[in-house]
RNA sequence: GCGGGUGUGGUGGAAUUGGUAGACACGCUAGAUUUAGGAUCUAGUGCCGCGAGGCGUGAAGGUUCGAGUCCUUUCACCCGCACCA
């Protein structure tokens, strides 16, 4: 009786399904697991084996979780906002809600075959408006919050106005754009017009003028982490510039507290120091510089107020307020033109021009707070304007940057710092003693630090202060896709949608590209106005409706929580979902994540704690990244007369390769030729050069991709061997966390192994299990699995579970094993891993119920120990011979034993030993 | 430049606190069985050598009775950040 997948695996899968075997319970007596994916977006070329890794890494925790008594939560959804569906709208006029549908369908399809245990009942899509209707809430949250930084917490923007009635700005420590003060009363006198404008540079969710990462080929606005080398991540189309109006998100006021939760999380090291450089704390002082002949000063931020006696000059970026203000006649022209072209560099060659200097004399000069000398302003675009305050004190002795500054325009380098060569480079090292510097002549560094900050705060020159190179995050996109931002204007005033609007739909639009005026697609909608009592309504029935919408990170930033309580009508999550629910305690997914969407949700769920809607500050306990599934591509070698030539032939000729699909080569390599040639019409007419009738292909690792061709689909992999194939195939390839190689050859491995386990209970040709009583040798191959099984999955580790597996099942049918006291353990124990072939034979045995929730074996020890050791006898630590010895046999006596072997004494060439090491259970080393 | 990671057979990869390097699988070789097979089974397979034996975890040193594992130096590749004051 042979093993057939495909018949299997369809009927559990609809068990399953029928039974809602997998369905989570919103309240139980059990202990919680929740084993969650990232959300895919459903795209058009539907998934490829590398989509499922992570996937199947997960559903085994969430089925072995189930088996040790845990109420587990493993649901999926779908990230269904986003710009192929739009771009294919563009180009078709297709509604990108129909394309998303199409793409879900086929997505469901194909996860449904892998035989995932999914809790489909609690399926969330992002693009849903039942959904986005909470998205959206949670932006109004956000709008009418401010962040209380004297108590680290987000607060109602009611608690604020309350505050200006009575305090005004006084005593008022909250994150802000920019520094306001103002009496009560002034505020009292303010209008709607200028409170708003106010309120705006506190509220959490805020409109600013700020300058933003355009892609013109894309038409929308990206975010830091979606733009990389001056490129856009999607499309890689250029990025320039540009100033807009722009609704951001503050998310720099968790700055410190985003780094600090790290610590408390079990993730990817490199993860999270990839976001401790992105928020980049860096401690210093800010200190501020009066100008000469002018009222105001200059602020500056520095990490190294102990060096500010070798300040020779200072640079203002080329955008800087001052700069105007300051600049003298003589430099206006000079100013101004330098001030053009560092404007018209697009951020790809500021990047890409590291290394020119380049810069302008303002002819200003400031005074040196200690000193009172005179000190140059310059502007130079290696101060940026969105760094810090947008201008340096230069240090040139002791900053490479000020260094080759100087260097350029000649200015004066004073070393303060001893320990360096400053003629040849600039010292940088934080340690050497101070010199030239008045009161911290002759302190070290570290002691210098500190010393001039106190100084610089007695002096009220400024303060001690920590920095962070992370940005609010622009929140507004020039797109359909996505969900609308809640906001309507009045006389160009926010105001919030009322609640009992939402959710706010998408509406129709002529087409789905931006206007001709440059206003995004939303502009061209007929019914876009908002009427405070009526809700939406026709344009000119009441005010303009907020044309932008929210990125793709906004949906991802909380439906973690959404699984916990899916349907819930009033509340975007329960208070009882979150309390029982708490935190994710397993989440899967790709590394690209890390500075996006990981960020932004620890950002969102401090929030959330904050506002007192959930408890648990850190979504994610325990992250893992799973590696890439590389390609192997097939490449065809043409010669200069355009004749295809075998791979083995190719030394002989100059050739040039091209992609062949994977699909047309086997598994040695060997081209379908026939197959090859009807691929693409112009080689139909291609010649081949081959030997022995087999025509090679070579094969090289890449991405997977379509235009590789080498694009493996997990569907033909399961029509052939099946869905356990495929999961235990995936994790069998290598470490969950490494990047490796599809090879399909590969497969047949695994394939076996499921027919040999099969076949295992068929011994004879029928289902054959027997009453006998197991041997010893039997339990303990049985026991070594169940001890190994445990540990790996605890770790993580299912490449070698894979192979445990297949010496247990090996090393039984050697042994002929056919008693039900042994090989009953064996679908429990592979059912989070192959759970059709185990639910299979689980029926098989007499079981009426599903496997899913069986017990999980757990080792006994009794039936591992040993009583003999095979002793690896080593000669001057290089292993010679093995020879077996009972373990309870003493150091001396295996000693005595080993020495008195005619093999050791033919080894000993006569000579007697120096030392003789013996471990006991391990090995006798004999030193000559 | 800074930070993180990885280097083991023809290939994917195994190796408790330092204790038999190459488990398991692919591929390959030979054989059995079969009408045939990409099915199944048996044996072999790190490299050099007829053999005894020697050499072997990117490279070079070191610690140790013993190093893939610990230390120092170095090379290669991958990923992230990059004028962050």
């Amino acid at each position: 009786m042979d093993y057939r997948a495909s018949d299997v695996e369809k009927k559990w899968q609809a068990f399953w399904r029928v039974k809602e075997t997998f369905k989570a319970h919103d309240y139980s007596e059990k202990p919680k697991f929740y084993a969650l994916d990232m959300f895919p977006y459903p795209s058009g070329a539907g998934l490829h084996v590398g989509h499922p890794l992570g996937y199947i890494a997960s559903d085994i925790v969430a089925r072995y979780k189930r088996h040790k008594g845990f109420n587990v939560l493993h649901p999926m959804g779908y990230d269904s906002f986003g710009l192929p569906a739009e771009q294919y709208a563009i180009q078709t006029g297709q509604h990108p809600a129909e394309t998303t549908r199409k793409n879900i369908k086929r997505y469901r399809q194909q996860l449904d075959q892998i035989g995932f245990s999914f809790d489909w009942s609690r399926e969330v899509r992002t693009s849903d408006p039942n959904y986005y209707r909470w998205t959206q809430w949670i932006f109004l949250q956000l709008f009418d919050s401010w962040y209380d930084e004297s108590a680290q917490q987000a607060k109602p923007i009611e608690e604020l106005i309350l505050h200006f009635q009575r305090y005004g700005t006084q005593d008022l420590h909250a994150s802000c754009g920019s520094e306001f003060q103002f009496t009560p009363e002034e505020w009292d006198g303010f209008d709607d017009a200028a409170r708003e404008n106010i309120l705006q540079n506190y509220r959490l969710a805020y409109r600013t003028e700020s300058t933003v990462n355009w892609c013109p080929a894309l038409g929308t606005v990206l975010a830091n982490d979606e733009v990389k080398d001056g490129l856009s991540e999607r499309g890689g189309h250029p990025v320039v510039q540009k100033k807009m109006m722009q609704w951001s998100m503050r998310i720099t006021a968790y700055a410190e507290r985003l780094l600090q939760g790290l610590d408390q999380i079990d993730w990817p090291e490199s993860l999270k120091e990839a976001q401790r450089n992105w928020i980049g704390r860096s401690a210093g002082a800010s200190v501020h510089f009066q100008l000469q002949n002018h009222p105001d000063q200059i602020e500056v931020f520095t990490t190294r107020p102990d060096t500010i006696f070798g300040v020779s000059f200072m640079v203002l970026a080329p955008e800087h307020p001052l700069v105007a203000e300051i600049t003298t006649a003589e430099q206006a022209s000079a100013v101004k033109a330098y001030q053009e072209q560092a404007a018209r560099k697009t951020e790809r060659d500021r990047l890409a021009d590291v290394k020119t200097v380049s810069g302008a004399f303002t002819g200003a000069y400031a005074l040196h707070p200690f000193t009172g000398e005179e000190i140059p302003v310059w502007i130079g675009d290696y101060v940026l304007a969105s760094y810090g305050t947008g201008a340096v004190m230069a240090v040139p002795a002791h900053d490479s940057r000020d260094w080759a500054f100087a260097g350029h325009f000649d200015l004066p380098r004073p070393e303060v710092i001893e320990g360096g060569n400053i003629k040849q480079e600039a010292y940088e090292a934080k340690e050497g003693k101070v010199i030239n510097s008045d009161f911290l002549n002759g302190l070290e560094v570290q002691e210098a630090i500190p010393r001039a900050i106190t100084q610089i705060e007695e002096k009220g020159l400024g303060q001690g202060k920590i920095n962070y190179r992370l940005r609010d995050a622009i929140f507004g996109r020039q797109r359909y896709w996505g969900e609308p931002i809640p906001i309507y204007y009045v006389n160009g005033l926010p105001r919030r949608v009322k609640e009992e609007h939402l959710p706010l739909e998408l509406p129709e639009v002529s087409a789905y590209l931006p206007t001709e005026d440059g206003e995004p697609p939303l502009a061209r909608a007929t019914v876009w106005n908002y009427h405070p009592e009526k809700g939406v309504v026709a344009n000119g029935e009441g005010y303009p409706l907020e044309t932008t919408t929210m990125p793709g990170w906004a949906g991802s930033s909380w439906y973690d929580l959404r699984y916990m309580d899916p349907g819930n009508p009033d509340q975007f999550v329960s208070p009882k979902a979150t309390e029982y629910w708490k935190d994710v305690d397993l989440y899967i997914g790709g590394s690209e994540h890390a500075t996006g969407h990981l960020l932004y949700t620890r950002f969102w769920h401090k929030f959330f704690v904050d506002r007192g809607y959930t408890s648990a500050e850190e979504p994610f306990k325990k992250l893992i990244n799973q590696g890439m599934i590389t390609g192997t591509s097939a490449f065809v070698h043409r010669n200069e007369k355009g004749v295809m030539v075998s791979a083995d032939l190719r030394k002989d000729h100059k050739t040039t390769k091209i992609h062949a699909d994977v699909s047309l080569v086997n598994a040695s390599d060997e081209l379908d030729v026939e197959g090859f040639k009807a691929w693409r019409d112009d080689l139909s007419q291609a010649e081949f050069l081959n030997h022995e009738g087999r025509f090679l292909v070579s094969r090289e690792v890449e991405k997977m991709s379509k235009s590789k061709y080498n694009v493996v689909n997990p569907d033909d992999i399961i029509v052939e061997y099946g869905a356990d194939t495929l999961r235990m195939y995936e994790m069998f390839l290598g470490p969950l966390e490494q990047s490796k190689p599809w090879n399909t050859a590969g497969i047949t491995g695994v394939h076996n192994f499921l027919k040999k386990l099969w076949r295992l209970f068929h011994q004879g040709g029928n289902w054959n299990l027997t009453d006998e009583e197991p041997t010893e040798k039997e339990l303990k191959i049985l026991h070594t699995l169940i001890k190994k099984l445990n540990e790996d999955i605890e770790a993580y580790s299912f490449n070698t579970s894979v192979s445990a597996f297949m010496i247990a099942v090996n090393d039984l049918l050697y042994a002929k094993c056919t008693k039900q006291a042994v090989l009953e353990k064996l679908p429990v124990l592979i059912s989070p891993f192959a759970p059709h072939i185990a639910e299979e034979l689980w029926g098989k045995m007499g079981h009426v119920e599903s496997i899913a929730y069986e017990p999980y074996p757990v080792h006994e020890e009794k039936y591992l120990v040993e009583s003999k050791h095979k002793y690896p006898i080593s000669f001057n630590g290089k292993m010679r011979f093995t020879y077996e010895l009972p373990l309870d046999l003493a150091k001396a006596e295996v000693e005595e034993t080993v020495l008195s072997l005619e093999k050791t004494q033919h080894y000993l060439e006569g000579k007697s030993p120096k030392k003789v090491i013996v471990v006991p259970g391990k090995i006798v080393n004999i030193v000559i």
